[in-house]
DNA sequence: GTGAGCAAGTGATTTAGTCACTTTGTGACT
DNA sequence: AGTCACAAAGTGACTAAATCACTTGCTCAC
């Protein structure tokens, strides 16, 4: 077994132990290719075939004529397939379906978080659970650079802006993942978001529901900042079985 | 935005396309880097780095002297980050942290499935909620072949089995995550249970916690052959917690 | 200053060929 | 007839030396 830990792969170890070693950030450059191929006593191709496996997995980037840079993904411990399958019905409802699975707990799991950071404003009775505060992030999270409250309540405002509008970037859901302070949830959240940005946008331009997704966002959010996880769980799960119940009864362009 | 659609980008597309006009599965062979070369009217190296990217995700996989194939995790929609950072005891706990937060949930859709596939032999009052059974799987799923209950089943006396063992490759929570009918979420787990394998292995040498590991397996099976959701959902949680608090304990050869 | 234009650095791709490995089938030997 | 050794064909792995395309920054005229 594991015969052979050899090809490019080690290649590819290597430049993210020069990476790790110079200590690089998402956006920071890497040497260039004839660097590397000197370095390494390869030729050009082969680094090159190295550089497009961490390309495919965001790890580094390319920017024709100007260099190699870090990636946005780097530290990422799960990512969103790049060569997705075609996108069907079918696909699209079994992504509902894990999300409807997992965010109620993540928004319960961000409520408890607030729960814990702030000194309980109004006691209302939703301490179901023990595992309160996860406490610090590792700082190698998933781009949540700031305190996530605040960022949360932008994504809320957010769902009414139109495509280009201020802080377009911010997801409501995603905020909610990192509001749970776990950078692995959100990354999974991120990843699970990510693969149906198309879609997303085509579902939005369908019918109109941005009004009444921006209503069920802020109450989920006044529920995360109460502190209420009960309540944060449930609105939660509503919001995302309303969107499968509309995606259940669009009908789309193409199905098989 | 969007300026560039260009690139070898394309190339992946049009292997992927290539792979998926000719319905090729998993472990099929897909043309030579020659053939392709010439079919596209480009050169072998060129070739090489659109099919190295396909490789880095497990689109595509290569046996030396023998061709290229299909590879394992062509139709996944999320996956393990195969250049993942280094790991640390934070990480590991950031890990643990995540599964203890969605598994719960998936271990109690599991036995909402199980109780609505068989016709519940001992009415226990867990339905608290409505969503039950989700149906069919597309087909398109991660490696879950046959039903899921028996290779469950036989993931729970696969715990104390040594590394070599008879269906060494089945891993409790993926089929507990398969038996939730979403193939989604079983990919989730399989991908956050793939980034520390390495790990694992690391946890099982320090100390013995395989007989405990089998005997909280074997519950909580026994929770969703029952069709008990919330029984299933508190036994699940609790196993988490043990491993979280083991980890926690364990003293790391590589910490920072 | 401001802008046009040159020059260096870098990625993108080509071309042509060699080496290493796997598979398969043929043939000789038993 | 059966089995083993070996050769041939097909394939991936990699090299070598170029050329083209793009970005950036600098300089120099205006």
């Amino acid at each position: 077994m594991g015969v052979a830990p050899s090809l490019s792969d080690r290649l590819t170890e290597a430049i993210l132990g020069i990476i790790r070693d110079a200590d690089l950030g998402p956006g920071d450059a890497i040497p260039s290719a004839r660097e590397l191929a000197k370095r390494f006593e390869l030729t050009t191709p082969t680094i090159r075939e190295a550089l497009r496996k961490l390309e495919a997995t965001g790890a580094v980037e390319f920017r024709h004529g100007s260099g190699t840079y870090v990636g946005p993904t780097i530290n990422n411990v799960v990512l969103a397939n790049p060569h997705r399958p075609p996108i069907t019905k079918n696909s699209v409802l079994e992504l509902i379906g894990a999300r409807l699975l997992i965010e109620p707990a993540v928004a319960a799991q961000a409520a408890r978080v607030q729960a814990a950071a702030a000194p309980a404003p109004s006691g209302a009775g939703a301490a179901e659970e023990g595992a309160a505060a996860e406490g610090e992030a590792g700082s190698h999270g998933a781009g949540s650079g700031g305190w996530s409250l605040e960022k949360l309540e932008a994504a809320v405002t957010n769902a009414l802006t139109p495509p280009g509008g201020p802080a377009f970037a911010l997801n409501f859901h995603v905020e909610l993942a990192a509001a749970s302070g776990n950078p692995v949830v959100e990354e999974l959240i991120g990843s699970l978001l990510k693969v149906r940005v198309r879609e997303q946008q085509q579902i939005r331009q369908l019918y109109d529901n941005r009004k009444r997704d921006y209503e069920e966002h802020r109450a989920i959010f006044e529920a995360v900042k109460s502190g209420d996880a009960a309540a944060a769980e449930q609105l939660t799960r509503e919001h995302l079985d309303h969107i499968r119940t509309a995606i259940e009864a669009a009908a789309f362009p193409e199905l098989p």
